[in-house]
DNA sequence: GCCAACGTTGGC
DNA sequence: GCCAACGTTGGC
């Protein structure tokens, strides 16, 4: 089993709007980064545990755990015309771009912030650490487990 | 809203 | 295939 990290606009789509979807699940759609699309299509496995981190809002960081219930297929949403993620180079033979499903696990006690992750000098592979836009990445189990023991 | 970092595009 | 210009991400 492997670990990732997920990043999510809360004013977007929230963790907690992941606990509150349709059997706490939802399609991840809009990966439009062809080093995250890769982990998305190639590594993310059935059962994988995922962290979900809130970007680009007052309070950053990693706020609860999804599990990966379904592994890659074709985003949807690059063949949908009215949709941001549309992209016209994208046909039904060759996609470009790949969706996971995952399912909500819980919440974090305690939410673990991009501030004590920097600060935190056990967390030694984290990419989120180092400048970087992915949104998608992996986690070591060490870090994952230093996340987790922030969070308590 | 600013701006640094960095990925992508497109001319050559 | 290089690289400058441009666009986007994302923390602050």
């Amino acid at each position: 089993m492997s670990y990732w990290l997920f990043k999510t606009e809360p004013d977007a789509f929230s963790i907690d709007d992941l606990k509150n979807a349709p059997n706490q699940t939802t399609l991840w759609e809009g990966v439009r980064n062809y080093q995250a699309r890769n982990f998305i299509r190639d590594d993310i496995k059935l059962g994988d545990q995922v962290m979900i981190y809130h970007s680009s809002c007052k309070l950053v960081g990693v706020v609860g755990i999804a599990t990966v219930t379904c592994e890659a297929y074709p985003d949807p949403t690059q063949f949908d015309l009215s949709s941001d993620y549309y992209d016209a180079k994208a046909t039904n033979d060759k996609p470009r771009w790949f969706v996971v499903e995952v399912t909500y696990k819980n919440h974090l006690n305690k939410r673990a912030s991009l501030k004590d992750i920097k600060a935190n000098n056990a967390i030694t592979e984290l990419a989120l650490k180092k400048a970087g836009r992915l949104s998608v990445m992996p986690v070591t189990k060490n870090d994952w487990n230093e996340i987790i023991a922030m969070s308590n």
